[in-house]
Parts: structure tokens; C-alpha cells; sequence
DNA sequence: TCGCTAACTTAGAATGATTATTAACTAGGT
DNA sequence: ACCTAGTTAATAATCATTCTAAGTTAGCGA
């Protein structure tokens, strides 16, 4: 088995996008960010990558993995997910203790969060303006700005 | 025993103010709030709130109160905090998935996180001005508006 | 003041998400 | 084709938090 195509279930829609082509994409992503192109990491940044905006916890894309008749472990979902993080592939979303989220959406943008049912809706950066920012304290730089706006089912 | 008196280490500053008079005051607050007044809810609101503005985990208060010399366990912590959160007299925080903060600042404010460090700074609401809030999806209401800014110490 | 009962506290077990361990496997350079 | 560092998988370990069950107590009523 020479061939560096990814085997997977030509079935299943998930994965059905996966051409040939689709994949010399994935890998030169993949290699932009310095990992190596396994098949697991080429499968996994295609579910992610594939979609559009999506935002996923872990046991969400192990569980649409399986679902997509890849062979990859929990462990390697979690591992794959957090060195797409800290390549910049991955943002994420902090809205819950307990659990985290993965944002494909790189652009600069905010979040309604559905506590009720664990869905994020991505807002748009010009939906709120954020101006008069305080003074950052001494020998800090801000890192990010987090707006995360909680919604309930209106008949509380 | 008859006296309803938290029998507490005197020696330790952070009981030290849990006056007769202070007593008092707390145990109005929990009945306001139809929470019975037991010794550990007393003990553990007079630290939370006898020492202006904190953000706590259930592990920081823990180790708080052991370190004052109260008789109270990690599942009460707990409790008392998700009560108190039910109860609003606390806030929660949400910044780092993986634990919660607690916030005695009832009022309207946002927040500094330095993630390397764990600490909460309060931002006051003036500092930040949101305008042009998106509109709600359909059935649902703002519950809450996060605003957490990242802070990482300046030579990155 | 005495008792009663629901509410509370406790220690430890259980849970759920995530990370660590380690042996087997593989990408990618030589 | 070969080597070796990087990767994967199964499973154990960890961490924060919640649950359980048994003993304790607040607060009400007699």
C-alpha cells in the first residue's frame, strides 16, 4: 500500500468531498503549519475544514469521525485539535466549564451561546462595536477579546 | 451548645472580622436568599463577602477556609457556591474551560484574564462600551453579555 | 424546652472531559 | 529500501465536579 490517498467510506457524505485534489489542498495546509500529513490529521482537517464555520467539541468530531468510517482514536481527536489550535488553524471558544469548543471561523467575530443546548451562533464584528477599551495593566497585552453573548428559550 | 456563634480560629485574620454584629448581617442575607443558616453557609459567605470584591474557585475557597480552621468539606464548598450562585448572591465566571470562577461583583462589569497566572481583574462597564448589539434569533433572549479580555504578559 | 423531620454535611465513590504513558506504526529524509 | 523522530492507539491517570448514602442539624410545632 503505497498510495498516500486517505482510505475511507466513499458512502458517507461527510467524507465524499475528500477528491484527490481536496487532499493536495489539506496537505499543503497541513505542511504550512509544520505537521507532518498523517491520514488521521488529513481526515480530520477535511471534516473540519469542509464545512464551512463549524464549532466542535472534541467527542463531536471523534464521534462524526466514526460516524465517517475513520479509523482514529479518541486520544488522536484531542491531539489533533490542539495542534491545529496552536498552529492557528483553530480558535477557541470559551463559553462553557467543562468543555471546549473549536472554532473554524479565524475571522474576528463573537458568539451567541445557547446554554440550553450547548449551539454556538457565530456573530459578525460589525454587529458590536466595542469602543473605549480600558488601559491594559502594566507589562500586559491583550491577547484576545472574548464576547459571548448567553441566550435562553424566551419563555424562561 | 445553644449559642447559633460560628465557633471559628480567632487567631486567624480572615475570621477575624465574623463578629456578633457581623453574624448577624450574614445570616439575614441567607434567609433573604431561603437558605438555611447553617454554620458552614456563615462561615464560608463571611469569607466570600467580608473582604470587598473576589473571584474564587470551589478549590481556592477550600483551601481558604481549611487555612481559617473551619470544619467544612470540599462537597460543601460546592454546594454552598452553586447555591449562592442559584440564589444570586454570586456570579459566575466562565474564562478557562476546565474550572469555575466565582465573582462576589453582583454589579455590571466585564473582566481581564491573565490565563498564566489564573487571576481575574474586574473591568468596570464604563471601560467598555457595546453598541449595535446583533438581533436575537427568533424564541430567544439575552441572558447575559460576557466580555472577557486575554492578557499575556508583554514579551510574549 | 423537647422532638421531629426535612434539609444539610460529609467521605468517598462516580463521572466526564482531558492529558499522560508507552509500545507499535509511519512519514519523510538519506 | 532504511532509519528514526514523530505519530497513533489503547488504556491508565488526572482534575474538577457531582453523586450517594449515612450521619447530623436547623427550625418548626407541641
Amino acid at each position: 500500500m503505497s498510495s498516500v490517498s486517505a482510505s475511507i467510506d466513499p458512502q458517507n457524505p461527510a467524507l465524499a468531498g475528500l477528491t484527490p485534489a481536496r487532499e493536495r489542498a489539506l496537505i499543503q495546509r497541513l505542511r504550512a503549519a509544520n505537521l507532518r500529513t498523517t491520514q488521521q490529521r488529513i481526515q480530520l482537517a477535511h471534516l473540519l475544514f469542509g464545512q464551512g464555520d463549524r464549532h466542535l467539541t472534541a467527542d463531536n468530531l471523534f464521534v462524526e469521525a466514526k460516524a465517517a468510517g475513520l479509523t482514529v482514536s479518541l486520544a488522536t481527536v484531542y491531539n489533533a485539535l490542539n495542534q491545529f489550535l496552536e498552529a492557528g488553524l483553530l480558535r477557541e471558544v470559551i463559553v462553557d466549564s467543562g468543555r471546549s469548543y473549536f472554532d473554524t471561523n479565524l475571522s474576528d467575530h463573537f458568539h451567541f451561546y445557547v446554554d440550553s443546548t450547548g449551539e454556538l451562533i457565530d456573530v459578525p464584528p460589525q454587529s458590536i462595536a466595542i469602543t473605549e477599551l480600558p488601559k491594559t495593566p502594566e507589562g500586559f497585552r491583550v491577547s484576545g477579546v472574548d464576547v459571548v453573548l448567553r441566550l435562553e428559550p424566551k419563555g424562561k
